[in-house]
RNA sequence: GGGGCCGUAGCUCAAUCGGUUAGAGCAGCGGACUCAUAAUCCGUUGGUUGCCAGUUCGAGUCUGGCCGGCCCUACCA
């Protein structure tokens, strides 16, 4: 029975470009995709450029351009990466699209009409100079806990706390500098409580999510009364304007999602086709394919939005775990954050493909690309195994025709033909390592069956050739199931079959029956060995591209605009210290009780310290360049209190007053938070 | 602080409802072969299933505690 079956990948922010972390859900779902069209059934794969918000209205105003210019020329960029890995989209579109626009409208409407939307005003600040309203991380100022300046609107990077935005000391916006305003604007909001008993049986039922996913839901969210959704945003944002809401805009992860639907739009339009047939019919399953991170907004809010509008919910939420690399998280000064487009100027894509394929199952766990295990897997699986059988029999029957009859063959295409519906089972249930184990696990049988048939020595007697031929036959044949199989991770050797073979794969079954008589064409290398310098240059590669370049995510990694310049001016030791050494230097708390010049000194100022009591030290400092002894009298300082003390040209100095910075006018003196006591140790 | 997930061979992973002697692949080691891209084939080493207790005729599997890792959340579950 041919199934009709709607396929969507989260849609990638119109802010950066593909790197292999979002490749492993594109290869994911593209593998699963081409799967069901093998079998026959009538699948769509559909995706969009995710475009709107503050992030795209603010890099397109500090690159002088207007969002349409910038998200044109993304969508452009992405598409390209998505091309290169084998990755087809059915259709491919943007959240910024009249469609988009229309569907939105026809949503909220019916979420109003639910009496799910409600009106509160909200506090926000909001820049003067920009005349936008600033979201947490577009604010910066002093934590109102520890006082260190320069900390994000919601967050401090040093003591951990977390506040609103409102309570920051001396905030400033970091788009333009200008202190903000606390505004308040009116928002509205989706009561998604009123969805709480729909939302508990349908996340609860077993049949849409994975376990974990559910017990997830129903441990951090759905014990409680769910929180009311802020999806709208006052001017300037870049997004839709609401009709019944002048002025404000939906904010992005209100019409993101619609973008699925927005884009299958597009997708009928083109295709003359009606777009309830997928999106408001039993008969259609939707399947969306997703990252861990986006949880919530997958599996409560959308279920409840598709709900309220009438619209097919999903039949399942496919949830992925993240990509480290080497073990670790992608980093970008280890070379590790590697994008689409460095990848594909080194290496072959097919690889990626196989590996990921050989690694995904169908939990939520982590996926690890340890690059050594990408070689090993890849050459020993692919062109070890799989490959090799062509390479070992195609040669002696090029430019022949294949036996007319298939040959006996002990039984083993018959039971590689029987492991279809069990691939096809793991496939189905995105357990493609099950299924990669078990396509492995034909290819050994196919090489036992040729070392043990020995064609190389048929090839020598002449009387023989007939058997030779047989003996290919199989091969060949054995060979080709397993290209089926592997046919939706691997569509470029389906393709490199085709031709050996001169004959086409078309779908599932045509694992079931043997080609006969076919010409077997010239055997073409299909597949290279991993080159291992090839992948040291993508590391490097994914170093250089980086610093300075276009922001790859909006990440903490770069929302501070921190460079690698200090660092590499300064590079880490590389040396490892022990708890014990770093025990050995005794830092305190210390207070400047007096300071004054030295004579006759360019760099050093003199410093009393006083770490409570009678204990002092009297400390040469080289920061007269950006220090007066008047502003330094009074102030704590961090000092290394048993450092050997240092006969110095104009006294004896016992200690170390703790600073950074690279010298001259860029020294910067360490300072404890309020509430530190000369004398306290650091630790 | 609270919660979730996880811990099986050197590495990556299996093991149905609690059921016989915990299995594969890769790597390693020994051999064979020489058609094939230094590929392949045969054989083989390797385990206190993180630790400790408990339930049970029987525990990798269930319960409690501890250790370790990952993640999510935060004067909340």
């Amino acid at each position: 029975m041919s199934r009709r079956i709607l396929v969507t990948a989260a849609l990638p922010y119109a802010n950066g470009p593909i790197h292999i972390g979002h490749l492993v859900e594109y290869i994911q779902t593209d593998i699963w995709v081409r799967f069901q069209k093998l079998r026959g059934h009538r699948c769509l794969y559909i995706c969009a450029d995710d475009t709107h918000g503050t992030a795209i209205m603010i890099r397109a105003r500090q690159e002088g351009r207007s969002e349409e210019e910038l998200i044109a020329d993304m969508r452009e960029q992405h598409v390209r990466d998505f091309a290169a890995f084998d990755i087809e989209f059915d259709n491919y579109g943007s959240t910024h699209c009249d469609e988009n626009r229309e569907l939105c409208e026809q949503i909220w409407k019916s979420v109003t009409d639910a009496g799910l939307v409600i009106e509160k005003p909200v506090e926000q600040l909001y820049d003067p100079e920009a005349e936008t309203f600033l979201a947490d991380r577009f604010v910066k100022g002093t934590c109102p806990v520890c006082k260190t300046p320069d900390q994000n609107g919601d967050h401090c990077e040093k003591c951990l706390s977390n506040y609103t935005p409102k309570e920051l000391i001396d905030p400033k916006s970091r788009l333009s500098g200008a202190t903000p305003i606390l505004h308040e604007a009116p928002h509205r909001f989706i009561q998604l409580e009123q969805l709480h008993e729909f939302l508990d049986e349908w996340t609860q039922s077993g049949e849409h999510l994975q376990p974990e996913i559910a017990n997830y839901l129903k441990g951090h969210f759905l014990g409680d009364e769910l929180r009311d959704w802020d999806v709208t945003r006052p001017p300037a944002y870049f997004g839709f304007e609401i009709p019944d809401f002048p002025g404000n805009y939906w904010y992005v992860w209100f019409d993101a999602p619609i973008g699925y639907i927005g884009s299958t739009h597009q997708w009928c339009k083109e295709h003359g086709e009606s777009l309830d047939v997928w999106w408001r019919s039993p008969d259609c399953e939707v399947h969306h394919f997703i990252g861990k991170d986006i949880t919530y907004f997958h599996t409560l809010f959308w279920p409840g939005i598709l709900k309220t509008a009438g619209l097919n919910l999903p039949e399942k939420v496919h949830i992925h775990g993240f990509l480290t690399v080497d073990g670790e998280k992608m980093s970008k000064s280890k070379g590790t954050f590697i994008q689409a487009s460095t990848y594909a100027d080194h290496l072959n894509p097919s690889y990626l493909r196989y590996f990921f394929a050989s690694k995904l199952s169908s939990k939520v766990d982590d996926l690890d690309l340890n690059l050594d295990e990408f070689k090993a897997k890849v050459d020993s699986d692919l062109v070890g195994k799989v490959v090799n059988i062509a390479s070992r029999c195609a040669k002696f029957v090029a430019d022949q025709p294949l036996s007319n009859e298939y040959p006996d063959d002990g039984g083993l295409f018959q039971q590689a033909a029987d492991a279809a519906d069990r691939i096809a089972e793991l496939y189905e249930n995105c357990d493609y390592s099950a299924a990669i184990r078990e396509i492995m696990l034909l290819a050994d049988r196919a090489n036992q069956y040729i070392e043990a048939k020995e064609p190389w020595t048929l090839r020598k007697d002449e009387s023989r050739q007939d058997e030779l031929r047989d003996v290919c036959t199989v091969g060949l044949n054995l060979f080709r199931q397993i290209v089926v199989y592997l046919g939706p991770v691997l569509p470029r050797l389906v393709n490199q079959t085709d031709e050996l073979l001169s004959e086409p794969i078309r779908q599932w079954d045509d694992a079931r029956s043997p080609l006969l008589g076919t010409t077997v064409n010239q055997f073409q290398h299909m597949l290279k060995r991993v080159d291992p310098q090839q992948v040291e240059k993508m590391i490097d590669d994914s170093k250089e591209t980086l610093p300075g370049g276009e922001a790859p995510q909006p990440s903490t990694l770069n929302q501070y605009n921190d460079g690698p310049e200090s660092l590499a001016a300064e590079p880490m030791s590389g040396e490892e210290c022990t708890f014990d050494d770093f025990m050995k230097v005794d830092m305190r708390v210390a207070r400047v009780v007096e300071a004054n010049h030295v004579e006759g000194a360019d760099k050093l100022l003199q410093l009393t310290l006083s770490l409570g009591g009678d204990e002092t030290r009297n400390v040469f400092a080289g920061i007269k360049s950006v220090y007066d002894p008047e502003q330094l009298v009074g102030r704590l300082v961090i000092c290394c209190a048993n450092l050997a003390p240092r006969k110095m040209r104009f006294g004896l100095s016992e200690g170390m007053v703790l600073a950074s910075g690279p010298g001259g006018k860029d020294i910067f003196l360490l300072n404890p938070d309020d509430g530190a006591k000369p004398g306290m140790r650091v630790h």
